[in-house]
DNA sequence: AAGTGGTCTAGACCACAAC
DNA sequence: TTGTGGTCTAGACCACTTG
């Protein structure tokens, strides 16, 4: 099938963009890549569920299995879908991920973090409040517009170790409770995407060195001297829409934060 | 060409590894990206030089064009190779990279880092030392080998935000002078290329929030209680041998640490 | 016009998982 | 045995760069 001579009803296939200047071509490969990302954010498909084999996508947008082969790869390499031989392509999720926690990179310092188990969560507060003007640009909302916010604790192996600050949009998540983000067994992303539907798929950090002030150094056991790792993160759902901002305050006395660069 | 009918020269292609247990089957392109691989390590083409085209690749190793594509395809993810369409595949190189610093994630706060332009080097020592026993590990030598200390601090428009000690084996870096460190114009990496044929293709880091002592905020122009970003930084040539230890530590009043989680 | 990487196809076969 | 993703091939054509 060739880029000038598209037609099958699921497929708009080719078609330039009809902007000016450049004519912006878009490979087919490209363009299946977006029918199928619009269907993982109209939810067609679940969290955790197969996706359609390639034969079966290649049917309905009239190409090539290889074609569809090359559109998957790049949402694998997203991390919004995950292959498995001999079983099929499914879409990602936050809940049985082998990796507990995909976006959080504090390591111990000694052993690995299997050893020292889950965190031990402590609900400090949970409230609606109003979007301060901060908070409101960081999750693209207006100043005063309704939020959710609350503050935790995690501890490992006793020993309190991040004091994070969280805010979500109000809408998205109505109803949510303190009780249920302490209950929650498993990522507290994992219970977005199943009590909320909203699904995380990128996060942008911003690292500083900061000390606390009393009511954070109290909460970590920690004095007001101590050096803490400040990090903010904004998270993303499908279409770069950011549905959580979360403040962490991060002890790097007994763990680091760990970064690969390629 | 199947992959239990192997033969050809240039290709040891096929033949699974001989070892107990699993089979280890290898596909041919990742073969096929080894002896790429070797051809990179041993210098066959240097940074910024062009590879041989896909065509004769797949001539010499007496595969199809297809298989020598998927192999560059992960090579060009690794950062190792660029492809330009038209013009060929190319060795990456430090130098005449777009990105000035490509392992650097510094940023100021406002504005971008083009804006406040090329940082100035300051060579505050540069001597040969005796590796302390936490570098020589790090770097996988014995304690006592010889290596090449440096350190210098980056201003960014004239303020005093990084200072840096750098560790090297003095083994590859014979002959490394303050001035060079100095005078050189663009990356450190890029002169670690030219100058000593050690490249650079990955690094990790581990960061900390940390005070500095006196000599550090003398340094850096700030007092002993501001907190620091502490980044202690290992770089990897080919085959995961490390060639560099480096202790950061970043002002981050004025500039964050920027980290994209996919 | 020639050469390079980029896309798309169709078909064969392999490895893996489930029935 | 069947169906899934994974590999490999051969060939056609497109887009970009250079002479």
């Amino acid at each position: 099938m060739s880029n000038t001579t598209p037609a099958a009803p699921e497929a708009p296939a080719a078609i330039s963009g009809s902007g000016q200047g450049t004519p912006a071509f878009s490979p087919l490969y490209q363009q299946i890549k977006g029918l199928i990302l619009q269907s993982l954010q109209a939810g067609e498909w679940k969290p955790g569920e197969a996706i359609p084999s390639e034969m079966e996508l290649a049917a309905r947008f009239r190409v090539s299995q290889g074609t569809v082969r090359k559109a998957i790869d790049e949402l694998a390499a997203d991390n919004l879908v995950v292959r498995r031989q001999g079983k099929g392509t499914f879409v990602a999720t936050h809940a049985e991920q082998h990796v507990q926690y995909r976006f959080l990179r504090l390591l111990p310092d000694t052993g690995d973090a299997s050893e020292e188990g889950p965190a031990q969560r402590s609900i400090i507060d949970c409230k609606r409040v109003r979007a301060s003007a901060d908070v409101a640009r960081a999750l693209q909302l207006r100043t005063g517009d309704a939020v959710l916010q609350a503050r935790r604790v995690l501890a490992f192996a006793g020993t309190p170790t991040i004091l994070e600050d969280i805010w979500l949009p109000g809408q998205a998540f109505k109803g949510l409770t303190a009780q249920q983000m302490a209950s929650y067994p498993g990522p507290t992303y994992a219970m977005f995407e199943i009590d909320f539907g909203v699904r995380m798929v990128r996060a942008e950090e911003k690292l500083r060195a900061v000390l606390p002030d009393t009511a954070q150094a109290r909460l970590l056991g920690v004095d007001c001297a101590t050096p803490l790792l400040s990090v903010e993160r904004i998270a993303y759902t499908y279409n770069d829409v950011p549905m959580e901002l979360r403040r962490g305050l991060y002890r790097t006395d007994t763990h680091h934060y760990r970064n690969a660069l390629n």
